[in-house]
DNA sequence: AATTTTTTTTAGCTTTGCCTAAATTTTAAA
DNA sequence: TTTAAAATTTAGGCAAAGCTAAAAAAAATT
């Protein structure tokens, strides 16, 4: 079982794409991978013979558990790195996701399990984003946006789902990070901006700075 | 400038034939790598049309400043990852080779030179060879061969250049490691077997396991 | 229901890196 | 020095993973 890096990224980009969106297609697929459709189809009857995947000609496609298992795996592999990068090197947010796209087609299973360990089996990686376990099993946080978070609910931010530089730049001026606690104090309907409160200190954000904030109620 | 895998790995082999063995043929790098002769033959078109060796039909080859740069950087990464596999990851000595020999392809330079400082920049894997700093250059140790090393002259083990785990078991029990002290008290022709001193404690030694034991004199 | 548009697939070609078998060149031996 | 052996290269192919252009199927419009 041994898989190459082409085959890896594919059952990510499904797995991803499946989850994000509910459905996939060649197309959806292409774009995500940079790639032609062409290449999907050829890419997609390889997988089926593999039984990674099951695929009818025309009608759509969808992973085989065994895929799932592998698409976890990687997605595993990726956010161990991004934590590693992040939290030990030192290696700025928005710049880690690049290198953990290479590091992750690393394949010994012991490398990634002492380095799960060294790490402290962390449960989430730095863009919040859940690490699955060695069995593949990835803690179910129950996120929200923070934009249906309830009024005067306290939560703890717990993703930020974009990571430009400049969106970087804004939380950090305002002191917001993941695991920073937040809390709701007013909307505005106008524009859906909304008044919000973090560590004491009340301030407005505008809706396409709340849009790419998770919470966690807890 | 990136480089393949494939590409790579062939430049690394060549400087380290060229160290170890003075020369470089076309089947001594078809053995090292695992391949085919008719297979070295088409790279090492490749890499001349590139500039990384020089290279003319039936004359044998030699690696170019920027072919030898390659290698070299190579060999940083590779070395890098050894010594952080071992040292921080607590994996076997004799397990971190073929897990490096996938890392040191990962190409971003930051996450090369985060690690290093992560890592305290230290001057030597796990097996004692002298990584190449950031520019390339790499500490010259004039280690020799325990069995070149003069009989009475204190020295200090600083390679073993062999990593299977038989030897390991062997070595381990003799508590001998990179750093011990060790002392050459007799050589026996009739097997080139050595007797020498370890922390004060003599035992004999055979021939096969003298070979693999580099030290140098402090 | 017929036609147009969009999506997906097929066919055929390219590059990389490897292979085998045959040819060539160099080296060693008789 | 002629011949035999060994090393190296060429020629011709193969599989992976991509591509373009054309064909086929499905979906959307009229």
């Amino acid at each position: 079982m041994n898989y190459t890096t082409s085959e890896e990224n594919y059952l990510k980009a499904i797995f991803h794409l499946q989850l994000e969106e509910g459905t996939v297609t060649t197309n959806m697929l292409a774009e995500r991978l940079q790639t032609r459709p062409a290449s999907v189809t050829d890419m997609m009857k390889k997988l089926n013979t593999k039984k990674l995947l099951h695929y009818k000609p025309y009608y759509g496609f969808s992973l085989s558990p065994e895929g799932k298992k592998i698409a976890l795996y990687v997605i595993r592999r990726h956010r161990l790195w991004e934590y590693f990068l992040s939290k030990k090197l030192n290696i700025g947010w928005s710049e880690v996701h690049p290198i953990a796209e290479e590091l992750e087609h690393v394949s010994s299973r012991k490398l990634i399990d002492k380095l799960d360990e060294y790490l402290g089996f962390p449960g989430f990686d730095p863009h919040g984003d859940p690490i699955p376990d060695s069995k593949g099993k990835m803690r179910d946080v129950s996120k929200i946006p923070l934009e249906a978070l309830p009024l005067h609910q306290p939560a703890e931010v717990c993703q930020v789902a974009n990571q430009s530089p400049e969106l970087l730049e804004l939380l950090h001026h305002r002191h917001i990070g993941i695991g920073t606690r937040i809390e709701v104090k007013k909307r505005f309907g106008f524009d859906n901006s909304m008044e919000v409160k973090v560590k004491s200190q009340s301030f407005t954000i505008s809706q396409q700075l709340a849009s790419y904030l998770y919470v966690k109620k807890n």
